[in-house]
RNA sequence: GCCGCCAUCGUCUAGUGGUUAGGACACCAGGUUUUCAUCCUGGUAAUCGGGGUUCGAUCCCCCGUGGCGGUACCA
């Protein structure tokens, strides 16, 4: 029978999603559900200095979010738990007795101090920094009366010094190390904690992972998890390291240059699918050159071997336009849903009722849907929808060379044309099909009506058109609108 | 410094020992249009450098260069 395929996202609690690990589990998510196999949440919280408060639950809410679920995982359990690693420190302390007894790893006395000492003389003479492995010789009675003597120590991992060492990676082939590269480094803590190092291989062999999927940041170490698997006898996973998410400017990405977090592309208002496709083609792109692609699409496309190993800059530009792509996809209920938030909290005051005034609300963000990258863009882009008069310089009612006379005397027949369709016929199409029949009938100039008639309804250079804008604002506005044009022209007055 | 990973348009990428080096985003131009956006059409734009191997290398190998990562009692 072949063996399930059960891959495991294990991020450290850090109180917010990187768009970079967004990106590692999405590729666990994706050969995952391409194997039907099984994709685990695992918590490594073992860094006492930077635990932050309701990580964990944050963490949870945003992938739920993006739309990842979890076959197994701390919020709802399995058979290989518990999933939070400050919860099985008793399994670590009983593998790393395992490997004390066998000699694969010893206790280290030395003080931070010493080592600090130690690694500035090792720089200073252009030398690599490593331990030195004092304490690798110590007796196991030696060993053993400093613990009970009360000294501090840590477990560091013995490298076997004689032969080099190949690793595996999936997608890169093997890589050879030299043991002297390698610090016997330290597998738990003085404080009793487990390293990373030793936590992520006792975790990933004990919940059966067949293959560890993660970042490229981890190929120095590679060698010595492979070393530690090897000294407890247990079988590796497949290893595949994937490459960086970069800034524009090629370095990693970080605060400085973009939003890192999951939960501010959110806040802005980009949709799940968006971010998802974005991050799985960053670094994988399925075989025909379809790049707009659901989740079930890309499950059944993808292929691990498919991944690139050169890494990738962050581009927001192709972020927007996807995410620009998916709104427009949006049924119309769903959108006005999606935008009611940003609505609520900018046009508090207009809106007094939402439910009541729903459908006014569809219209409006229906007029914008095909300008919107984001969502929190809607406030601005309506704005005009919720002010009474908008606030604009009178010369942007001027199209081209007309003059302000010729303008307001063009304001002032819209007005008489709009003023005669009653309400019940006040819709988009009759609304054109009167102002264009006109000018068509006059042969007048389009612009020379259009141009003045939607500023005077948006106060805006750029917006939608004046006819749909019209039956939105309603009769009464549009004329009120209209008329106030043409007082603030001012031409009656010169 | 030492160790490692990586290298095709500005960006994400496809592809091949012989190709007009393909697609997408961005950009530019044209069309539609009162504006913007959408949509349609077209365009500019790339194999990091040097050596090999080969009849022929963008592709295979080596060196260099550059970028990135690691070099923690962080993950």
């Amino acid at each position: 029978m072949e063996k399930q395929t059960r891959v495991r996202f294990a991020p450290s609690p850090t109180g917010y999603l990187h768009i970079g690990s967004l990106r590692i589990v999405i590729f666990n998510y994706l050969l995952a559900k391409s194997q039907k196999g099984k994709i685990i949440l695992r918590i490594e919280d073992t860094d006492q200095q930077r635990k932050v408060e309701d990580a964990v639950e944050k963490l949870l809410k945003i992938l739920q979010w993006v739309g990842i679920n979890f076959d197994e995982g701390p919020h709802i359990g399995g058979e290989y738990g518990p999933y939070i690693q400050s919860q099985r420190l008793n399994i670590y302390t009983q593998k790393i007795n395992e490997l004390l007894k066998t000699g694969d790893a010893y206790r280290c006395f030395c003080s931070r101090e010493m080592l600090d000492k130690m690694r500035m003389e090792q720089k200073e003479k252009g030398m690599p920094s490593r331990y030195d492995g004092k304490c690798r010789h110590l007796s196991q009675l030696e060993s053993e009366n400093k613990m009970k003597a009360g000294e501090k120590f840590v477990v560091r991992q013995k490298i076997p010094i004689k032969q080099s060492i190949t690793v595996k990676d999936k997608l890169r082939g093997n890589i050879i190390f030299n043991p002297e590269d390698l610090t016997d480094h330290i597998l738990t803590k003085s404080d009793g904690l487990p390293t990373y190092q030793l936590a992520s291989v006792v975790d990933d062999h004990l919940m059966k992972i067949s293959h560890v999927i993660r970042g490229e940041e981890w190929i120095p170490s590679f060698p010595k998890n492979i070393l530690l698997y090897q000294a407890f006898g247990w079988q590796e996973p497949e290893f595949i390291h994937i490459p960086l998410t970069l800034n524009q400017d090629k370095g990693k990405l970080s605060k400085r240059y973009a939003d890192v977090a999951v939960e501010s592309y959110k806040d802005k208002g980009y949709i799940p699918q968006a971010l998802i496709n974005f991050c799985a083609l960053a670094g994988w792109h399925p075989k025909n050159d379809q790049e707009i692609l659901a989740m079930e699409q890309m499950i059944e496309q993808f292929r691990i071997q498919d991944a690139k190993i050169s890494p990738s800059v962050f581009d927001i530009n192709k972020l927007n336009y996807l995410n620009g792509y998916y709104i427009r996809q949006k049924n119309i209920d769903e959108l006005t849903d999606l935008c009611l938030p940003y609505l609520k909290e900018n046009f508090s005051a207009e809106i007094k009722n939402y439910k009541k005034e729903k459908s006014f609300l569809k219209n409006v963000v229906s007029l914008e849907q095909e300008r919107l990258k984001y969502l929190s863009e809607i406030t601005e882009l309506t704005s005009f929808f919720f002010k009474e008069v908008p606030d604009y310089n009178s010369q942007l009612l001027i199209w081209k060379k007309m003059s302000t006379q010729q303008v307001s005397q063009n304001l002032n027949k819209l007005y008489e044309l709009l003023a005669i369709i009653n309400n019940k016929q006040w819709t988009q199409k009759n609304i054109e099909e009167k102002i264009v029949s006109f000018i068509k009938d006059n042969s007048l100039v389009v612009g020379n009506f259009l141009w003045p008639m939607r500023v005077s309804l948006t106060g805006r250079q750029n917006s939608p058109g004046p006819f749909e804008v019209a039956e939105v604002l309603g009769k009464e506005e549009t004329l009120a609108r209209v008329e106030h044009a043409t007082i603030k022209l001012g031409v009656g007055e010169q």
